[in-house]
DNA sequence: CTAAGTGCAAATGTTTTGCAGAATC
DNA sequence: GATTCTGCAAAACATTTGCACTTAG
C-alpha cells in the first residue's frame, strides 16, 4: 500500500504529494491516478509511457487504466515535479522519479541504451555560477553524457559497421 | 558561396566535410545536399527541420529541396558530426552546428524558449573524470539548463499563473 | 547500364484531443 | 446538479519510408 516509503528519504509519499498538487488545481486523486502514481513509484527504473501502459495492462485485477488517462497523468506528475523527462529514446520520452531521489545525471550508452546514474556536485555548483553570471534563474537541468558503457566497449574485436551495402 | 568560413576556425568547409563523410559511404555530394549544407551553415542560429524547410522553400531560384531529402540529409549531417541535436522544443528536434564551433552548453528559458550558449570547461573536465570512473567511453554530452532568462525574470510584478480556472 | 538520389504521397508511431457517458462533490 | 474523469476512437504531428522516376559515374 505505502510503497516507496521505506528506503526513500521523503516525508510524504508520492501519492500524497500528487494529491497535494491536484488539490491546488481543484482536482482529485482518483482511483486511476492513484493506481498510476503507485505503479510509477513501485520501481526506480527509468520508463517510458508505453512501458508503463503495458505494466498496467497486465494487471489482472481491476487496476487497468486507459492509455489517455496515463498520458494525462504523466503530464500532471511532471508538473508536480514527481517525475521528469530524462531523455528521449526511440522516439519516446523517458521518465524517471524526480521526487524522493537526489539530483543526478546520466551516462547513456549509445549502443545498448543503458542509462547509468551518477552524481557530481561540482556540476550543479558550476551551473549555479554560470547561471548567475547570465542573470538566469536556474530551476533544473538535464545532462546526458553519451558514449559506450563499460560492457559495450569491452570486446574490441571487429568494429560493428553498418551492413547497408550488400 | 563559401559561407561560414570567415570567422570560424576550420580547415575545411562544412560542405567539404560533408563530401568526405559521404565518400566514406560511397555516396555523393549532390546538388540538393550541397544546397542543404550551405543553408544550414549560412547562419549559426539553432534551427529545427521545419524552419530549414521553409527557409529552403522560400528560395525563388531553383534551390528548392523536398522535405524528405532535407530530413534524410539532416540525419547524415548528424552522423557526420556537422550538426547535433541540442534540445527538443514543441515536439521538434532542435539542431545546431557541431562543426567549426567550440563545445558549449545551453541555458533554456522555459518561458520564452530562448537558447543561450555558455562554455564551462570545468564541466567537460568533470565529465571526463566521471566517465573514466565508470569505465564509460564518453564521446559527447548534452546539457540543458532550464529556468528563466534575464528578460523573463525581470518584471517581478505578478507571477504569470496559468489561467485555467475561469 | 547500374547504383545512388529525389520527390511524392502514404505510412508510422507517439502523444493529444473531442466527446459521451460515469463518477464525485 | 454541476463539474471533474475516464475511455474510446479519431486527430494531430513530426519523421520515415516505399516507390517510380531521374540522374550521374
Amino acid at each position: 500500500m505505502q510503497a516507496a516509503l521505506a528506503n526513500v528519504s521523503v516525508a510524504v509519499s508520492p501519492a500524497e504529494k500528487y494529491r497535494e498538487y491536484l488539490a491546488t488545481k481543484g482536482l482529485r486523486l482518483t482511483r486511476e491516478r492513484s493506481i498510476i502514481v503507485e505503479e510509477v513509484f513501485a520501481y526506480h527504473e527509468h520508463f517510458d509511457a508505453e512501458q508503463l501502459i503495458s505494466r498496467l495492462a497486465q494487471k489482472t485485477d481491476g487496476r487497468r487504466v486507459s492509455r489517455s488517462t496515463i498520458y494525462r497523468s504523466l503530464l500532471q506528475l511532471e508538473e508536480a515535479s514527481l517525475i521528469r523527462k530524462v531523455a528521449r529514446q526511440e522516439d519516446r520520452d523517458v521518465f524517471e522519479h524526480d521526487y524522493g531521489y537526489p539530483q543526478h545525471d546520466h551516462l547513456i550508452c549509445r549502443k545498448c541504451g543503458t542509462l547509468t546514474e551518477f552524481q557530481a556536485d561540482i556540476i550543479a555548483r558550476s551551473l549555479e555560477e554560470v547561471a548567475s553570471q547570465h542573470g538566469f534563474r536556474m530551476d533544473g537541468h538535464r545532462l546526458e553524457v553519451t558514449g559506450l558503457c563499460n560492457e559495450c566497449c569491452r570486446p574490441p574485436a571487429s568494429r560493428p559497421k553498418k551492413l547497408n551495402l550488400l
